[in-house]
RNA sequence: CGCGGGGUGGAGCAGCCAGGUAGCUCGUCGGGCUCAUAACCCGAAGGCCGCAGGUUCAAAUCCUGCCCCCGCAACCA
């Protein structure tokens, strides 16, 4: 097995990279630069996901065709990627005719073979956020299904709101449950083929659970920028039948050779849609899954969850251009276990490059080759014979190394980093215990000069194995010593006797904490080439506002609403003969008892809507995104009741 | 009883599956060294391993119950 087959997801088009995206490409071009280095064969896949009503409404925003407008977004990837020295060797894009070609024979096969049928299949459609729910996602809490599946009461759409329709459409569906036992047979027989284990038993958890069958097919009314079905052009394909073909369809001719993938690397958040999707669909096609799923966890920052609303996106080009990509791939890879979720900070991403970087790597870098300018001219000298303190600290490189090879195999970077750190923590000892500079001071020049060039051989062995997570430092440390190219022998006799190193500058120099906060925190990087649409505004009449009838409203009362963590039923004094009772999705950011006596806007003419088994008869206007709800008030004390405009 | 993850010195984590001296990084304090990026090395302080029971010669580790935190789901009109 001398080839190695690493993917990493292709991400929408339409997103704007971020730091969970980084992650893994990164861990992605780690894995494939460790195994070229020892000599394996190597294909890094990674690739943009093009199609869907997200993009054609983008594009149509900004003016272009949808494939003229994903031609300029792929660049805000590959551009990254390229910043990040992040190699691949194949770019698969979803719009490419080679990924498409294989898709519709894919499709083609499973529909000749019986896999796919036509079905019509009826649901609660929403127009609003275009696609279909179950009648009990339809169904207002406190309400029977069967009420609305009786039409007595109107479904609506958990997404939006806005009522939804009972729609009979015509699709093609996927036998995926026809392969049920086999995908169970399959993970089971398999303990590697989905990792790390908890997610295996999560998967394994939803497939004792009936599994239906997978509609695959969306008519071209709905939506049209996808790829057409072989067999009826009047519809596109499903995107993720569309994107997980992309791991063969980037394979064209060399299917034989690198089928099946070594590793698919994917955020925690698809894994089934990689797992029960995509394993039964290869199982459908006669071609054997994935030799492994890794789902890996998700970054937090300051423990809180990354999202565009709440404006914490970290944007890796701020990054880099701080901390340089060496540090930041180092960052992302030691921090936290490969498999768990983590946090990311600013002051964590200081303290992580001080003390590792600059402090135990850099520094041992720095002094020993200071060291062998000073005393040696620098000079490498020829070998010696190792004394028992050499023979020690070279048997903890041999240790230090055999840990990095199986972590970063068994894809445990931070396991792997802190075991070669040891040996540089190492590095340090043993020229702090040999103390080369009295040796000097004694005329030792002999044991001076072997134990220098020990300290050279452990920053030799650090760099080499380190070429594969800081790839350019790791190339300049060995330029240091002379080195053109990683040399991963663990030997003390490894640097060409009579070579020059030089010291030069600290590769990782130290920072300090920036007066003003650091900067990672910004919402899009103005490094992107590509322009992001601007989001568009509609403008409405002042008749459209008017029918919004907005009054002061007074709280009289708050409380929870058991197993509801974000709802709170009020009762709200709005000038009327009797309170009106409101529920709001505002217990996260607000205390019931904070709330009484509190003068609120309260929209008074929304239709009621029933919830967790209350009608709410009408909707507190509040400021913010999901968890910071900030209420809108008066400033004066005004009368409940008064009008707002 | 919706699903899952977790509670270990000031912070972040490992150890738990295969019971038996509680380990690592950062921080703090003291010392050493002076080759080096105020870096490096040594030492110390600091933990009743969430709570309560149980099994055992022995429990952070196994069993039971409870409490708390975090995701997801539900729920934000």
């Amino acid at each position: 097995m001398d080839r190695f087959y690493v993917t990493t997801p292709i991400y929408y088009v339409n997103d704007v990279p971020h730091i969970g995206h980084a992650y893994t490409t990164v861990a992605a071009d780690t894995l494939a630069r460790w195994h070229r280095l020892n000599g394996r064969k190597v294909r890094f896949l990674t690739g943009t996901d093009e199609h869907g009503q997200k993009v054609m409404r983008a594009a149509a925003k900004a003016g272009r065709t949808p494939q003229a407008h994903v031609d300029l977004l792929v660049e805000n990837f590959k551009h990254l990627w390229t910043r990040l020295d992040c190699g691949w060797d194949d770019f698969i894009r979803t719009t490419e005719p080679r990924h498409t070609t294989v898709v519709r024979g894919f499709l083609q096969q499973l529909h000749d073979q019986g896999h796919i049928y036509a079905n019509d299949y009826s649901g609660w459609y929403s127009t609003s956020a275009e696609r279909f729910w179950s009648t009990e996602e339809v169904t207002p809490a406190g309400v029977d299904p069967a009420e609305v599946a009786a039409g007595r009461v109107p479904g609506v759409c958990p997404d939006t709101g806005q009522a939804v329709e009972w729609l009979t459409e015509r699709n093609y569906f996927f036998r995926m449950s026809a392969f049920q036992d086999r995908l169970l047979a399959h993970i089971e027989a398999n303990p590697g083929c989905i990792r790390p284990e908890m997610r295996r038993n999560e998967v394994l958890g939803f497939l004792r659970k009936p599994l239906g069958d997978l509609c695959i097919s969306r008519p071209k009314a709905r939506l049209s920028w996808g790829i057409p079905l072989p067999f009826d052009e009047d519809y596109v394909t499903y995107v993720w039948f569309d994107a997980l073909t992309n791991y063969v369809s980037a394979l064209g001719d060399d299917r034989a050779t690198w089928w099946p993938a070594d590793v698919h690397l994917v955020g925690k958040d698809i894994l089934t849609f990689h797992t029960v999707y995509w394993f039964s669909m290869l199982m459908a096609l006669g071609l054997e899954p994935p030799r492994c799923v890794y789902a890996h966890g998700w970054w937090t920052v300051r423990r809180a969850k990354m999202s565009k609303s709440a404006g914490n996106m970290v944007d890796p080009h701020a990054l880099i251009d701080r901390f340089g990509a060496d540090a930041l791939r180092y960052f992302l890879l030691r921090e936290i276990p490969f498999g768990g979720d983590g946090d990311y900070s600013p002051e964590g991403f200081l303290v992580r490059y001080n003390a590792d970087l600059a402090n135990d790597l850099g520094n041992l870098a720095h002094r020993s080759l200071s060291m062998a300018e000073k005393w040696l001219g620098g000079v490498l000298p020829a070998a010696t014979t190792p004394t028992p303190d050499d023979e020690a600290f070279l048997a903890l490189g041999a240790r230090a190394v055999d840990t990095f090879r199986a972590e970063i195999e068994a894809y445990q970077f931070k396991q792997a980093l802190e075991g070669l750190w040891e040996f540089i923590r190492a590095g340090n000892k043993y020229l702090d215990t040999q103390a080369p500079w009295t040796l000097a001071k004694h005329g030792d020049t002999a044991r001076v000069a072997a134990v220098l060039r020990n300290a050279l051989e452990c920053v030799r062995i650090a760099a080499s194995h380190l070429a594969c997570v800081c790839p350019g430092k790791s190339a300049a440390l060995l330029a240091k010593l002379g080195l053109p190219a990683p040399d991963l022998r663990v030997t003390l006799d490894a640097l060409p006797a009579g070579g020059a190193v030089a010291a030069g500058d600290p590769l990782f120099p130290r920072l300090e904490a920036e007066p003003e906060p650091l900067p990672p925190e910004v919402p899009v990087s103005e490094s992107v080439p590509a322009p992001v649409a601007a989001p568009e505004m509609e403008l409405i009449e002042y008749a459209d506002f008017a029918k919004v009838q907005l009054r002061v409203g007074r709280i009289l009362e708050a409380e929870r609403i058991p197993k509801a963590d974000k709802l709170l039923k009020l009762a709200v004094d709005v000038g009327e003969a009797a309170p009106r009772t409101i529920l709001a999705g505002i217990a996260k950011a607000h205390a019931p008892e904070a709330l009484v006596g509190k003068r609120v806007v309260v929209v008074v003419n929304l239709k009621p809507r029933t919830m967790r088994g209350f009608e709410s008869q009408g909707m507190l206007l509040a400021a913010g995104g999901e968890d910071v709800a900030a209420l809108a008030t008066t400033l004066e004390d005004i009368a409940p009741g008064t009008m707002v405009k």
